[in-house]
DNA sequence: ATTGATATATATCTGATCGCTACATATGAA
DNA sequence: TTCATATGTAGCGATCAGATATATATCAAT
């Protein structure tokens, strides 16, 4: 999943400027799947427009910085299905807090209770979001997509709060290991 | 999480090569949240033997290459804990199929067939892979970890094929639409 | 109440570094 | 011939951290 295909499909939903982008992947919609920095969105852009795939447009703003509003093209429609007709990588997932709960022994329990509760707020607050999200969507897909991420972000909820004793006693007791 | 990071971890639970490393974060019990690849793992060994984090010893082997085999030194279980205190990244998804599943409109409902299907698939090798990782595992650490993920994999392959039909009917209907 | 300080949001873009992909190299086993 | 073992690199793609510039929101001190 290349930045260029991800900013295609992003444009496909509406014209946006990478500034749009860039919350679509951290904030939005997008947010449960994907992930896309400036340094590689602005470059992407860049190429699109000069494959003609995607237009710009210049909005000049009075003080703030001009808004270049990109559109995608009917030969970016094209390109766009053209990629997604191509076989998929696998999913990835990356979790510095798994590899941490893997190195549970050589850590303070104290180290994995903040780490796990904190975790947990977290998960809490992804899957209100999400759902939130899911109520004021009308786009079919991008709810089947959005209930899905609540679900995940729910489920890994759920199972941190279940084992959380369970992994912080995998750890080295500290000095009030007697104290909570 | 960085690359070498990843190293200290994998190599505080025992000796290991290169070619070792690898395998751990493709099909081992790291396979469900890290990812790494030569490219960046045999650098990152050069680095950490520079900095006294690991030693590596080289046994010559009769037809096949020389395994370097590293291993991690005190200094270097003392960096992967110092590494472990600090905040930690939230958990990242990348998944190529959840933005095809978001473009389900302007793909024919044979692909959607096609790819769910194949990920439905997928996601069943997955779970149970995992699951006889966790039988045949007695490291408690990596136990509460691999029951994770067979319950994220099982939960994830329950919601595509509950769903399934839900996303195909927002494609784009084919010429043989009646059939199957 | 006004001023000032600080943070947040808008918006584009780049340099240094990190990491991945695909390849080169070499060989035994299925 | 393909797969598994095994190390390593060149080129490219992506991230991280920051520069640049301004409006607004929030909070504390005067």
């Amino acid at each position: 999943m290349n930045v260029s295909t991800l900013c295609l499909a992003i444009l496909s939903f509406g014209g946006a400027s990478g500034y749009d982008i860039r919350k679509a992947t951290t904030e939005g919609n997008f947010s449960h799947f994907v992930d896309a920095s400036y340094g590689s969105i602005y470059p992407a852009l860049d190429r699109l427009e000069n494959d003609g795939l995607v237009t710009r447009r210049v909005e000049v703003q009075d003080g703030r910085p001009a808004r270049h509003v990109y559109e995608i093209t009917e030969n970016g429609r094209a390109a766009l299905v053209s990629q997604l007709m191509e076989p998929l990588a696998g999913d990835k997932v990356k979790s510095e807090f798994l590899l941490l709960a893997l190195c549970a022994e050589y850590l303070p329990r104290d180290r994995l209770k903040q780490a796990v509760d904190k975790r947990i707020a977290e998960l809490q607050g992804l899957a209100e979001d999400f759902a939130s999200k899911r109520e004021s969507c009308d786009h079919p897909a991008s709810r089947w997509v959005l209930d899905l991420a609540v679900l995940m972000n729910r489920t890994k909820q759920a199972y941190f709060s279940e084992n959380r004793d369970a992994l912080i006693g995998l750890g080295k007791p500290g000095r009030s290991a007697a104290a909570e």
